[in-house]
DNA sequence: CGGCTGACGACCT
DNA sequence: GAGGTCGCCAGCC
């Protein structure tokens, strides 16, 4: 079943862990940059989890200080829920983003590189 | 403690 | 391009 905001009960609270690692990253994504699901699992040294960072993006608190909007899959394409997808693309534009066919345009050049701290 | 639930990605037909 | 398969795993009930 795909993820549905309204009928997926409340937000939930984030704990410590896996997914407050994965939200750590995502703070560090500047304004004009993007990311992606499988860039935050490589740099967190872990190739395969792209899913479960999916799933902790799923799991955000509505009103986190977290970018959400700045991740996106692979290839530079939005592929999260159609309601949350516009959302996405309205808050990519508001950040300089050109979009087509559901893709951020110029991917390549606005992807975001994570530095090892 | 077991079961369930998910914003993915690479690769194959 | 459109499907299907498989690997991947934390957090909540």
């Amino acid at each position: 079943m795909p993820y549905d905001p309204t009928r997926h009960g409340p937000r939930r609270i984030v704990g410590p862990g896996f997914h407050e690692r994965v939200f750590a990253l995502v703070r560090a994504v500047p304004t004009g940059s993007v990311t992606t699901y499988g860039d935050i699992a490589t740099a967190l040294g872990r190739k395969g989890v792209a899913r479960q960072v999916g799933y902790a993006m799923a799991a955000l608190p509505e009103g986190s200080d977290v970018p959400w909007w700045r991740v996106v899959a692979a290839g530079g394409r939005l592929s999260v829920a159609p309601v949350t997808r516009r959302e996405q693309a309205v808050r990519l534009a508001a950040e300089g983003h050109r979009l087509g066919d559901d893709r951020v345009l110029d991917f390549a050049a606005r992807r975001h590189a994570f530095v090892p701290c």
